[in-house]
DNA sequence: TTGTAAGCGTTATCAC
DNA sequence: GTGATAACGCTTACAA
């Protein structure tokens, strides 16, 4: 059992190392013990820290297995016990800045609790969705924390994570007939916020483009709109009010069909700064001026959001902690088997307001 | 085993659906063995397609599995194969355009392959990318795809990989000296291409902000850099190539310190768009002209690259590609056990030059 | 404090 | 075709 290790100092000062021959078989406790003299299970035992176990042994296990290279088996552990300490993720998009940073938050919090962590993305598709679902199943995670799909309507996919044993937290959209914890923003309050912010700058012919309001997230927003124009004793158009939008090219045609009008909207409110640039785009190659003839205000503070000229007005979902708090439920609540009131199950992240330049006319 | 689900209909006309009582046990070929009334190894069989099989059996077996809502156990399989069939990811930072591409690319190969996959972040640190490394292999992933990141200077814990029997595929940053499948881009030629095309601008006072250059990706885009520079005969002061800068904020600093020479620099080069936003962001707030008094060019083609004002040129690294590349040389070429010559294992993405109004003063 | 042995759920090998 | 059985590597009653 050999290891062929080659130093080739080549010509240009780089040195190649060739390690081409790999153990043909891992080492496994049983390796340790008849090199120790002890028993598999004590090794085992040691190994995991156990408290009755002579510390002197521990420490010499350790060296050992350090010595002969030993890995933990995962698969043999989590078959034997019947849990992985892994937990999915499912995100319609990694690369959305909402998403990653609730993945970092979900991330550190597995971390804290030595936990794995297995990312899956969607792409906003209902069978990849479920792709992901059998994909975790099959990998036993512990839990699964999902934000759902723009195309998901039915929730049979999701009871189904609870048939095989294995928990369900949905954070930011959320299927809300299905019983599991909730991690959310305060989407209908914080929307409320964002339009009487519009209104206070002076914008009174507000359009909404929202996403597909069957998801609360995007239900609760609309809603949060409607309350603050109701409140303020607006008269909007019902076609200003757009829904199931979700990519800046369906943006740029909602703002070229209103904006044409011969009473155009003077502000938008979208559920995404993606759509919002769409908005902006098309303003500007109209020729309209933001933020003085038309606001506009987007959501998710997207990287480039304060970069682009004007800077866009946007909300702050404090998506790392909304992440970070949906794996600490795991670990928190679910773990430790602790029980729970209805309130508890649902946890509201608050946003925070980002007034910038695209709509703000009064300083 | 009864199962417990109250169809609530509550006064708001939403549906809650509790599945409050979970199976307590999984099902198991066993299972369907009793329930069939044939053995366990047959069923396993009857799952897998195997060709001896009677096609009638198998097709009952599926359905009775489906009945009881039988779930593969992964953990069982793996520890009884030696394989996952998951490949694991480690990038610096998920949501950098470049990577968060990458990974979508690999996602497709893996779907392809009917893989799964696990994604770790470095977030640009040693020490997390070996808690990463860890990870995988505690999980008993097939294969590690790696970019390290900008701290990592060893390769032990690469090497280390292998020992583990787990295959090793360098990705975008690499470890030269670690003998591996490396999937790169045409780093020294493109970065030659942006440094011509600013000549050709009559950019004469070239700025360079690289990476770290002790990896190859930085070290070669410099190369590339001093090459252009070299063959055009332009004199380029000791202090105008800054090594080292990841992040906007240190290239605010470089740009800040340079401009305010004498001789300032007419141009800048650098390895990322993040980098080249904050040299635009420090010429704005001089009252620089971009690019009419100084040019700009990035590198990855970041979400905000085109819709900054001015839009800045970029490098379209292909990334996708060379994501789905790199998981492809597992698929293909290792777990095949192909035989590979020394030149298949590079492979090249060959990039793009993306010329937008940061660097262009002549049409 | 340490060892023995059973079992997690699957699949491969060998029989019939 | 189909079935019995052992083995993958680990943990954990239980025994000593």
């Amino acid at each position: 059992m050999h290891h062929k290790c080659l130093f080739n100092f080549l010509g240009s000062g780089t040195i190649h190392v060739e390690c081409g021959e790999m153990n043909p078989k891992r080492v496994t406790i049983y390796d340790l013990a008849r090199e120790l003299g002890i028993s598999a299970s004590y090794i085992s035992r040691a190994l995991n820290d156990h408290p009755t176990i002579n510390p002197k042994v521990i420490e010499s296990v350790k060296k050992k297995a350090q010595e002969l290279n030993y890995k933990h088996n995962s698969h043999a552990a989590n078959l034997r016990q019947g849990s992985s300490k892994t937990i999915g993720v499912i995100v319609p998009h990694i690369n959305q800045y909402f998403f990653s940073e609730a993945i970092s938050g979900i991330e550190e919090a597995c971390f804290e609790n030595n936990h794995s962590l297995i990312i899956c993305q969607s792409h906003e598709s209902f069978q990849h969705e479920c792709k992901a679902i059998d994909t975790l199943v099959h990998q036993n995670v512990d839990c699964i924390l999902i934000s759902v799909s723009a195309e998901t309507h039915s929730f049979a996919h999701l009871q189904n994570i609870r048939k095989h044993n294995i928990e369900l937290i949905q954070f930011d959209r959320c299927m809300e007939e299905v019983d599991s914890f909730k991690v959310l923003n305060d989407n209908q309050e914080i929307t409320y916020e964002v339009s009487k912010s519009l209104i206070e700058q002076g914008y009174r012919k507000i359009a909404f483009i929202g996403g597909p309001s069957h998801l609360s997230t995007f239900g609760l927003r609309k809603e949060g709109f409607i309350q603050a124009i109701k409140e303020h004793g607006l008269n909007i158009p019902a076609n200003f009010i757009v829904e199931n939008a979700l990519s800046r090219e369906e943006a740029i045609e909602v703002a070229r069909e209103l904006l044409v009008l011969n009473e155009p909207p003077d502000a938008f409110l979208s559920i995404s700064d993606h759509l919002s640039l769409g908005v902006l785009l098309v303003a500007e190659s109209m020729g309209i001026q933001v933020p003085a003839q038309l606001g506009i205000f987007g959501f998710a503070n997207e990287v480039f959001a304060p970069i682009i000229k004007p800077a866009l007005s946007s909300v702050d979902q404090r998506s790392k902690e909304l992440g970070k708090r949906a794996a600490q439920i795991y670990f928190e609540f679910i773990l430790k088997g602790k029980t729970t009131t209805p309130e508890e199950k649902r946890e509201i992240i608050v946003s925070k307001l980002l007034v910038r330049g695209s709509s703000k006319r009064f300083f």
